[in-house]
DNA sequence: ATTATTATAATCAAAAATAATCATTTTTAT
DNA sequence: ATAAAAATGATTATTTTTGATTATAATAAT
């Protein structure tokens, strides 16, 4: 088996179940344990995986190595959590609506619950306009894309241009993803990005936040707008989500859990 | 077998499976070990793929749309034609400039040649934008995305927002993909993307038509603009082309042949 | 804390792959 | 038809990769 392949395997194994013995992969990819210690310490080199004695584990979150892996395989933490949470929010969408959708990693999770309808779509980012191409093939969707800077590394177009384009459009809906919901508020990492979404909630009638239970309680560098300002909350339900929001005494009508 | 026909049968191989060993590439070409690997070298030259020990990859970055979107449907008709005529275009680039790329086959190939410098880019196609990003690691390119409606199944942004967004903008050099070059000038296949085309042509101080062989002589649907509106063309030479293009009498200082 | 066990790192020789060279064949131009 | 140029395959030297061996370091057991 040549190096390369080798090496996709292993990142492959990896995904799989977060970690790697080198006694297992010596099985399975029928190779010296020395071969596989050196592909490891490569690995590690490039930063895609940490090592721990005995084997190596994925440094989550972390973007491994591109040519191997394809960004839809990225981030599949809690991905069915995201994905339920994502059905939830489409059935919310009825034909003819316009409908935003912020960029991220459980918004993107929408898209398949929406292509059979007739909608057109605003986004801030790449990614979800291309997967709304790839997945529409009879074009029952119309892509409106935000102009502006794409922020590096994130699929997300930025700065004021992109604001102001947003000035054009209305919205029914507008779908958020959140890096934090707590008592103070929602928020998000990047302060260029949540412009970008204040600005798109300005143009939309109803505001939906999609957050996965590990976002709960969390506050993030920077806030986006205040609890009262969203419309409706879906999450997944865990006994301590269920708890911390319980605490934030959020409007039931307003909450779903799913 | 014709070397030509083996590049391009190589090519096919490798989009099926994302890698191909040199062993693998002889028995199914039926040449020598040193033939696949002058070959080998030649693509990585131009960008085409990358080299390991063994065999050889796709070069890591390109635009994988998603996983649904197989790799076999990537095209890699005239590939190499198209490397070379994207290496002689983006050679005309200096650090420091801002420059519009237009969406095409032809223009994404540029990019592996403009990775390393400093530069501003526009751009009305998210192909590009992503392939940039996914490539500048070092985040020396800063991507500029016109807005606007995503004309379908062509990662391109069209609409009269696209226009305006660009009207912000000034860059030094255009490189533009057509669909064709002859007398009557520059020619694309459909109306919405030819009106950005004009937006971008009027922001810009040099427009570099980018046209493999296939396109000289002919005319496309929707008429661009004049071939005195354009101040460099760059093609690939055959003696079909030359004597086409001779006879269009254009200023021979404007034409580039690779 | 000390020893036993296991994992790792370093070293080296064998195997595999590549690059360089050169003679031969094929293609191209005149 | 002939000479020049380009491409090919075989040979050889070089480089990379690999697995085995041995020494070192980390964990586990007493």
């Amino acid at each position: 088996m040549k190096k390369q392949k080798r090496i996709e395997q292993i990142l492959e194994l990896l995904n799989k179940n977060g970690e790697l013995t080198v006694e297992e992969a010596c099985k399975k990819l029928s190779v010296s344990p020395a071969t596989i210690r050196r592909d490891f310490s490569l690995l590690s080199e490039k930063k895609a995986v940490t090592k721990s004695w005995g084997g190596i584990i994925l440094l989550s979150g972390y973007p491994v190595l591109d040519s191997m892996t394809p960004l839809s395989q990225r981030k599949t933490e809690f991905l069915l959590e995201k994905k339920v949470i994502a059905e939830k929010a489409a059935s919310f969408v009825k034909n003819g609506d316009v409908i935003m959708i912020d960029g991220g990693t459980t918004t993107l999770e929408m898209i398949p619950f929406l292509a059979h309808l007739r909608l057109k779509i605003i986004t801030n980012s790449i990614l979800i306009a291309q997967h709304i191409d790839n997945l529409s093939k009879k074009h029952d969707l119309e892509v409106f894309l935000t102009g502006g800077m794409l922020y590096p590394s994130s699929g997300l177009l930025v700065s004021t241009q992109a604001s102001e384009s947003l000035e054009k459009y209305h919205a029914k809906w507008l779908f958020l993803s959140t890096g934090g919901v707590s008592k103070k508020g929602i928020s998000n990492s990047n302060i260029l990005v949540v412009e970008t979404e204040r600005s798109m909630i300005k143009q939309s009638e109803n505001v939906v936040i999609l957050a996965d239970h590990t976002k709960i309680g969390k506050n993030d560098l920077v806030k986006l707008c205040d609890l009262k300002d969203i419309d409706i909350l879906i999450t997944n339900e865990t006994q301590e989500s269920r708890q911390i929001l319980e605490k934030m005494q959020l409007d039931k009508k307003k909450t779903f859990f799913v």
